[in-house]
DNA sequence: ATAGTTACAGAACAAAGTGTCAGATAACTT
DNA sequence: AAGTTATCTGACACTTTGTTCTGTAACTAT
């Protein structure tokens, strides 16, 4: 990829989460981006035709980086060799919270939306085989709830009580959800 | 109230109802609605300051209606002679499903968010004391946790899986979900 | 019933944002 | 060194927004 592109993409990124900082996604036009990335009005738009795909974009870089392939479901044979499926949480656990300062502002507000749709579609293929095989519940159901409350741990997490440890926050959500943690 | 006010008021959210089953809240102007509602521009901005305070105000007619009084947890004093906790739930399953027609298209797309938002206050009052008392698990995140999830099983259930009946509904989400059914 | 209040329609308005397009310049690739 | 590609500046028609004005119709209270 052509540098020049890749600067600028990154100074879109850049301005973007800067932005959202001081406002919500919806207040937030193309206009205010093109001004804060100092960048033409075209530029933008070879880039990206909206807005939405812009964060849409922006969401998979990021969980690109948190959910690396040897933690999705395909991979795990040589994964869980050498650890349990709560180690896996942990680890995701550890990636976000590294993140923390890209990610805070879009689990609130209108973005949220678009942001906790992609991530469930990470972890769709997190959970997908780790559900027990005998329940009355449907499991499309169960899987809905585990990955559902899985996101909702996350923003509960980094809305307000990141005071807390990814290990504590792994041993909160295993004791909630009856999901086995090995 | 001004059988006027009433009637404008009336057709604005109707109006607004039937768009979003043709297009999404962001891509949806306030001209659209108007145009749709058959009311002069003036009068809409007469009503509602934005499209969000009109989606806002939608969302609390619809949740005044879905959490009656003698549900929310301030009154449950009356309630709870004749009925247990679930019977509550499952009271509350009925009324969403008799409204389906006009929550559908708010739970999905970038409206969610803030109809998520709302929905969650009322269920906050519902499950503020149907926690249990000793766990290591802050209460903060426990509550959390079933507002959520219930907030999530009713998307879950309207979005593709309508046939299912309030009480099974009711069922998947106390086995998934460690809050007492009574 | 009459007088006073309130809501609405219609039209006009400036301000801001949108998406696109042409031509010029600079940076990159081979 | 030549050709390609990304960017920049500026301009364009278009839509949406929120406000303000005036006249008219509907309601309320005495």
């Amino acid at each position: 990829m052509d540098r020049r592109r890749k600067k600028t993409r990154n100074a879109i990124f850049t301005a973007f989460t800067a932005l959202l900082e001081k406002k919500t996604y919806s207040a937030l036009t193309v206009q205010d981006i093109i001004d804060e990335a100092d960048i033409g009005r075209s530029t933008f738009y070879a880039h990206f035709e909206t807005k939405d795909e812009l964060l849409k974009a922006l969401c998979k870089d990021i969980f690109d980086h948190v959910f690396p392939s040897e933690i999705m479901s395909e991979e795990k044979h040589d994964f869980s060799h050498h650890s349990s499926f709560s180690d896996r949480i942990t680890h995701i656990l550890y990636h976000i919270r590294e993140k923390q300062q890209n990610i805070k502002g879009l689990f609130t507000g209108e973005c949220g939306e678009i942001f906790m749709g992609c991530l469930k579609e990470y972890l769709f293929r997190v959970f997908d085989d780790r559900l027990t095989e005998d329940s009355p519940v449907p499991r499309s159901y169960r899987l809905d709830h585990a990955v559902s409350s899985f996101a909702e741990t996350l923003r509960w997490w980094l809305r307000e009580h990141s005071e807390y440890s990814p290990e504590q926050i792994s041993s909160f959500y295993f004791a909630s959800v009856p999901i086995p943690k090995d």
